[in-house]
Order: structure tokens, then sequence, then C-alpha cells
DNA sequence: GTGAAAGCGCTAACAC
DNA sequence: GTGTTAGCGCTTTCAC
């Protein structure tokens, strides 16, 4: 910048003017202009971004925080939870000029420094771990954060949080099972116990199933177990002709099992995944499945955290998006035996 | 800073050197350093990131290029081809400490800022549109920078590469189909014009066509074309038992179309896809694939790249990633009419 | 063992 | 319309 500056007979302040200046809140003669747009040219000059940020105290870029309860996950097998997620807050940020990081060596370990050194202008975290650690770190968050996943209830109001709507999703699922003649109903947890979302929808279920009168016992909770074994026995002798899941992952963990125990799907045992990504039409059969906007919400998620760094006198929001039903091949009518 | 040593009864120099000193060139008595520990945890202090990485000019950051002849592909739908990659760039840069940033705003558009503004220690580049303007991108690039899917002659031999041996690849594939007995035999171009590798994986595969004395003409490669519209027209009536394909993208549209269209796959035509992702296993029929390790070369385009930017003087490297053959259910022997 | 001072590159407030 | 000056928070050299 010096360099331009002296080529053009001017002084730095006036280089940072005319290149950088986006408001013409202070003129410059447009002779001047050009001998400096020129110089710069010349000595091909690009801003120093890392000064720029340290002098505006402003990066342009968003972290996403993995760890704390929910590792990041694989973006190339299995579910396509993440990627979803991630497409749609990639988006959404790209549309408003910031960037996405992901910094899984920090934040995974410890994501104290990432929260709090100024590296992200805001942050998203994608966990519903909500336990004394995690909230500790959260005290330690200098910059705006959203949450995925978690609702109101969630950091004493203190962050933003998007969420899809539970209620209706695993009530679409069970009125399907219900057109369909089904009244012996399961519903399978993930493997990952810490999800505490899939606890969510396990009392929202719990509570349904009592709304129907129809029964439920110790038994219509099936937990997978991390190493499937949970799924592995239930499948040997299944007490239900239709099941909901907490997520497609395990959704397709039951087809695959199935599929090895001789046990038909949807003829034996109606299946309805959650998410319903792209993962459930590639499964076979496809996977009838509560849909959850993930891309949506993870372009929600960037929206408020941009509305936040950009005032921060916004006041916090707490999104819940509605689900659907997305019904393909993995659910049939009740056969009378 | 000033805040802790005014604490603790120092000057900033001394909190400087008692928290961020790695290697302990300079001492400080065990009191002193005791008092500054105290008193930045009570003023729950953070360094900032930001002033820090300005004074060393470095971030810890790496970008991913999108654009420039290769769009910002999706995590969430189709192949998983990105998102293989992407795994393998992440994970390696984890463990080197660095962390990686999506920026397609920036880039898609114009990348001349990213590629030499200082925001990224380095870049990975996953593009093989060779054309003047990204040459000329390339001038500006100020930081080391690594290229997938390019191999030596790239760049005049100023930038590391890594690409998979599509040679060995090609081969594989085509002597999978000649051992299962088919002599027709052609090749499915990606939809993607300008992705150049697949011309390279044309060429390959002409050349081994008439190593083997296998008939070929005009009709032997297949455009899939953008919309597609080729891929119809050519399964209306194919004149092959057998086909390689330059993606598992394009494989993947094939078997659909071919489903829709009554053409039975394996039994009428067998297909080979390329890249081998987990989108071969979910499809049905399952696709035989020859397989591209992606997670692999994403993680060492990540460990060229770190090792340049740790070395400057480092020698460029050029790697050459060998291919296998993973079969699946989308390839048989030749029937016989 | 500790402090003083300089400077990374940029921008903005304030002269003139 | 242009220049002067100060300072963002940090690290490092050099002096004591």
């Amino acid at each position: 910048m010096r360099d331009v500056a002296a080529k053009a007979g001017v002084t730095p302040t006036v280089v940072s003017r005319v290149l950088h200046n986006k408001a013409n809140t202070v003129r410059v003669s447009a002779a001047t202009a050009e001998r400096v747009r020129e110089a710069a040219s010349e000595l091909r000059y690009r801003v120093n971004i890392t000064a720029r940020n340290f002098r505006e105290q402003q990066t342009l870029m968003i972290g996403v925080l993995h760890g704390m309860g929910f590792e990041r996950q694989p973006l190339s097998v299995g579910s396509r939870y993440f990627a979803s997620l991630m497409d749609g807050v990639v988006d959404e940020a790209f549309r408003r000029g910031y960037s996405v990081t992901f910094c899984p060596s920090l934040l995974s370990v410890d994501p104290t420094g990432a929260i709090s050194d100024g590296r992200f202008d805001g942050l998203i975290w994608y966990s519903t771990d909500i336990n004394e650690q995690n909230m500790n770190l959260l005290k330690n968050c200098r910059a705006p954060l959203v949450m995925v996943h978690a609702n109101e209830s969630f950091g004493d109001g203190k962050v933003s949080t998007v969420i899809c709507d539970n209620q209706q999703g695993i009530e679409l699922g069970l009125n399907h099972l219900l057109e369909l003649g089904h009244t012996k109903i399961g519903m399978v947890m993930d493997r990952n116990r810490s999800f505490t979302e899939a606890q969510m929808r396990r009392e929202i279920f719990e509570q349904l199933l009592d709304k129907h009168n129809l029964p439920h016992d110790e038994f219509s909770i099936i937990n997978a177990e991390t190493d499937l074994s949970g799924l592995e026995r239930y499948l040997d002798n299944p007490l239900h002709t239709g099941v909901l899941t907490t997520s497609e992952t395990v959704a397709g963990d039951m087809v695959t099992i199935a599929d090895r125990k001789g046990v038909k799907i949807p003829d034996d045992i109606s299946i309805i995944g959650f998410d319903s990504t792209e993962y459930c039409d590639v499964l076979r059969p496809k996977l009838t499945s509560v849909s959850q906007p993930l891309r949506l919400m993870g372009a929600e998620a960037a929206r408020l955290l941009i509305e936040e760094i950009s005032d921060l006198s916004t006041r916090r929001q707490h999104l819940v998006i509605p689900c659907g039903l997305d019904i393909r091949e993995s659910t049939t009518t009740l056969k009378k035996k």
C-alpha cells in the first residue's frame, strides 16, 4: 500500500479511500483516483485482508461448531443429515458475503478458543447435549451464536435457536401408520444416546400413544444401542407392525438388518424414518420419512446469525420449522394374518 | 491484555510470554507467571486471534476453491464425490491444526481476493478446467496452492498436484468387461463438458480399444449431454453390452433412465462407474465402479499443502494415487442371444 | 527476569 | 481534495 501510494504520489490514506471506500463519503479527485488505480494495478497490489480484519474487528467468517455432544458428521457416508444442513448454511452465508469454516481440530477438543478469540464473527452450533460443561463453554462465547436442534428453553434465551416441529413430525408419522391400519406401533431410538432431540421425539410419541388410547409398555421403545445389538435382537422377534424412528440413520440400519434377517419391509413391518434426505431415496425399499427441512434450517440459522452479527441489538429468535411426511416405499397397509 | 498486565503488575510483553510463548526461549519467574495466569483467568482474557494472525502473517486456515470450471458441488444430493474429497481434506487439516473454509461467494464469482489477500495460508483447488482465465488467476496466487485432478503438466510445475491413476483405472474397468466376455464396449461421458479429466479418461479408453483390437467408431463415445438427452437417445437403442463411464454421477443417471426405459442392468448392459463412493452402494443395482480414493486424495492434498506452508522451500510434488475396482451388481457376463 | 519500543497493514478522525 | 496522526492487539528485539 505504501508502495502504491509512493508510486501514485499520494499517501496511503488516499489509496485506501480510492480502492476500498464503499460509500463515497470522502471525495477524491478523478485524476488522483485514476493514478492510484493505475499504480495499484501495475504493482499487482492486493489489500491484506488480515490487516483489515484486524482493524475492523470482523472476519466475515462463520464457524461451525462440532463436538460437544455431537461429533462432526461425515459428509460422505451414511445419512445426508449433516451434508444437508451444511448446504443450507453455506448457501445462505454465501448469499450474504460470509464464508463458512469447519474447524474440527480446535472444536471437538476444546472450542474455547474458537468461540472467544475473535476468529469468527459468529457461530453455528449443532448439538443438543445440554450438560454443564457445554453451558459453561457457552458463557465464554463472545460472538453471536445460533443453536440448531435446540428450542427456546435452551441457553436462558440468550441464543437464537432453530429446530423442526417435532410434535408435528411425530404426529404426521404416527397418523400415517394409523391410517394404514397399524395399532402395534413402536419407536426405534437412534444409537447415539446423547442425541437429546431423540428424547423429545420419544416423549411426544408416548404422549400421542396415550392420546390415541394405544397400548404401550416397556417394549414400545426400542434402543438400537451403539453396536446395533438392540436392533438385532428386536428384529429376531419384532413386536410391532409399524415403527417410527428418531433418525433416518437408524431407520437405514434397520432396513439393512431386516434384509439380512429375512424380515420383509414393509410387509412385515412398516418403517418411518426421520429427516428425509436423499438417503431415503436410495435405500431399498425407499424410506418413508418424516421430513425435517435441514437445508432450510441451515439457511435460517445462517440468516439469524448474520442478522445478529450485523446488528447486535437484534432480538433473539426461536424458529420452529414445519415438518412434512414423504411417503415412499417402507410403509404399507396392515396385512391381516 | 493490557488489563491483565496491569492487574498482574507487569507489562503486556510478559503476559504474552507467559500465556503464548511455546518454546521456553525466554524465562519468566514462576511467581510472576502465576500472577499473570491468575489475572488472565479472572478477567477471562482470551488472545485476540485476529491480532495475532495479523502480526504473524498467518491464519492457520486453508481455503477450498470452488468455481473456475468446476462449481461447488452439493454435499447433500447425488454423488458423494465432493463430500468424500472434503472429508479427506478436513480430516487431515484437522490433524495438523488447520481449519478448512468454504467460501463460494468470493470464489465462484471472483477468487482473486481469496487467493491473494492473505486470508488463507494455502489453497486447495479442485478443477481441471485449464483455460487462459484460470491460468491468469493462478499467477496472482500468493499462497501455496495444491490442485486436485490435475497432473504434472498443469501450471508449469509451479503447483503441487494430486490425481488418480486414470490409466490404471480405465484399464481395470475395461479388463473387467473383457473378462466378462463383452466386446461391444462404449464410454459414457459426464454431462459436464468442461470436466477435462473425463477427456483424459476418454483418450485412455480409445487407446486401450486399439490395443485390444476392439472396434471403435463415432458411436463408441456417448455424450450424456447437460439435459441427459444424449443418454436418453442412447438407451432407446443401446449399441453396446458394456459401458465404462467417466463418473459415478452419470452412471447413476444411466441406471435411472435405463430403469424407466425397461433396459435391464446388468443383463442388457453392464455399467461401470467411476469414483466408487457410497453412492454406488445405495444405487440398485449396486454400481460396479472404478474406485478413485477421493478421501485419501483430499487428505494427501491437505498434507502437501501444509508441508508447503510450513516450509516454502519444499519441492512441488505430483502424486498419482492408485485406483481400484469395486465389483458390485451392475456388471455381469455377456449373455449369448 | 523484566520493560520499552517498534511495527505488522490498514482505516478513520481530524486537520488544513 | 489531501495529508497527518493515531491506534486496532499482539509479538519480538533489544536494552537494562
